[in-house]
DNA sequence: TTGTAAGCGTTATCAC
DNA sequence: GTGATAACGCTTACAA
């Protein structure tokens, strides 16, 4: 039948024990400041009366929590996906939690979150990109709450960041386009507004251009939030044109998975009729085909260093330095090299 | 420069504006019991200072948290999110807040998870499917926890359910690839221990090979965890056999789109040399190319019942009742048709 | 309408 | 090694 006794506390353990609550404290925080007799007879009452300390008495006397928020633009699509994972399993191996958001891509959903895992007692937090108001950050500092901004690399920046150069990268795959002969290209980015990742591929793209004798102000280019549908239409839009685009870069590969099937619904063939590029090297991009060009992004290391980065400075290990890491280009089906 | 002063309390707050700290509080969770004009000189209190209540204390104190959490298998694919955003974007419409984590498909796991998120003062826990050992739900009903099991639907379980019929479902449509004169019937399923959606799925298609005369026990099976790569090398396992399947089913669109990729890294055309079918019908089913013909369950309708449905016990409105929802054929090119 | 004060379940600082 | 006991920040009777 349905026992619905109250739930156990410390005290309760305690009393079963024969001990004091600062006893049964100590067994489950220090064991090795308590004799093995003791700490026996302790853990047993714990054991029998299922008991689970109560997590915000703990944080409110500890003052740590042993948690780590992170708040990311979406879980809907895979881009964070896989690097998150790492992320938290890192931490888990440390002994710390992780408690995961998302903000939509939209900034005061994102500060108002950042509010609620301050209040949860976050001893640390995960933000993705770091172009926010500042007045973010000297809350956070405020508290005393160490932030790491990741997916993006700034060594100028006063936070510190664990993640890859978005704008030379993107400037390399660029230069790669340009050397399979193509000349004109279009671009389907994401919100560059409050989004500073989708911002600095696109001034990549654009620095490559530059650098090639070619007008970045003449480029076609299309901005839309990151949605396979979206890329489907912004290709479609390109493709309009009477002097269409040889290659499409999209800003990621979602845009560009959706660009392909734009593509094909309008009776294109890519490569041939088209080439497209994505951006991350998510595992959608090895599933389509063509298979497409990207840039890949070492996400599982990326979240690992993160994780190792944050805890070194929630535990003051580190005032907290910024990690780069490196990205590299994949060549694939959906780029065709022009020049042979 | 940086402001380290502490964080500000109740207290503070109720010093600053000059009233106690039992006024603050009323100002902040029941504002009409507080005459308009110390309500505004409090209000500007909370501002200047940036207060935010602590969560733990709050918690403590009121024994509510307005905290909901939930427990998925896995955040890597896209099995989940929909319905997930769904869940919360409901949740947040009113007033509750969710906390995540996933379980990797492990009990044991989903059992620290449980306890964490009770600790945390979870009013509540969405569950994915049923099948779990007895004590989870002892243990939840002693701290009178609301449960909610989601994408199963079980009107029979002591537990509510909200979701679809996942065997009925499966019947259905290898009822129609029977219909399409398939009678080589092949199944890569998810590993059905410890996973009763992955069970049904499999029971499902073996009702409709009994239903037609066909025998279950021999049907071509391979079981492996929902993962891309394995519905690859499932499927080329399958094909090399002597009397290869004309129609591999998988027991989700994940594993579908992997068995995909694998006939096509073996030379093998899809559907004409074999058809593939999946479950769930997410996002990538559509995308890869031929699209894949599967079950369309309703993920964003499961989230938001689901929420409803749980906020209504955690506010007593309801004991629990399981609400069904309804699954639907989705005939896309990846299935033969072989009597045309 | 507002204030007082008793918890809520821990941890940590002292003594012993 | 172990036990009192004072915080910790908030809510909520109960009083005024």
């Amino acid at each position: 039948m349905t026992e619905l006794r109250s739930v156990p506390t410390l005290d309760d353990v305690a009393r079963t024990a024969g001990v004091s609550t600062a006893t049964v404290s100590r067994c489950l925080n220090s064991p090795e400041r308590v004799v093995e007799q003791t700490r026996k007879r302790v853990m047993s009452a714990v054991e029998q009366l299922g008991y689970t300390p109560n997590f915000g008495a703990r944080a409110m006397a500890a003052k740590r929590t042993f948690t780590i928020g992170a708040i990311i633009p979406t879980m809907e699509n895979a881009i964070f996906a896989r690097g998150l994972q790492a992320f938290q399993e890192e931490l888990h191996a440390r002994g710390y939690t992780l408690l995961v958001s998302s903000s939509l891509y939209q900034p005061e959903v994102e500060d108002e979150q950042i509010r609620s895992l301050v209040a949860r007692g976050a001893d640390g937090l995960l933000l993705i990109g770091h172009d926010r108001d500042p007045s973010v950050y000297s809350y956070l500092q405020s508290r005393a709450i160490p932030v790491l901004s990741a997916w993006v690399y700034l060594p100028e920046s006063d936070q510190p960041t664990v993640g890859f150069d978005n704008r030379q990268s993107m400037r390399a795959l660029a230069q790669k386009v340009i050397d399979f002969g193509h000349r004109r290209i279009g671009m389907i980015s994401g919100v560059t507004k409050g989004n500073d990742r989708a911002a600095a591929r696109l001034a990549g793209l654009r620095d490559a251009l530059a650098a090639n004798g070619l007008d970045p102000e003449a480029m076609p280019l299309i901005e839309t939030p990151y949605e396979i549908e979206n890329g489907a239409v912004a290709l479609q839009s390109l493709m309009a044109s009477d002097d269409p685009p040889s290659v499409v870069m999209c800003g990621n590969d979602v845009l560009a998975v959706g660009a392909l099937r734009g593509a094909r619904d309008m009776g294109l063939s890519v490569p041939d009729d088209v080439s497209i590029t994505g951006f991350d090297d998510i595992e959608l991009a090895r599933i389509v085909t063509p298979q497409i060009t990207t840039v890949h992004v070492p996400h599982r290391e990326m979240g690992r260093k993160a994780a190792q980065a944050l805890i070194d400075m929630v535990e003051k290990r580190s005032t907290g330095a910024s990690v780069e890491l490196k990205s590299t280009l994949q060549i694939r089906d959906s780029l065709r090299d022009l020049t042979r």
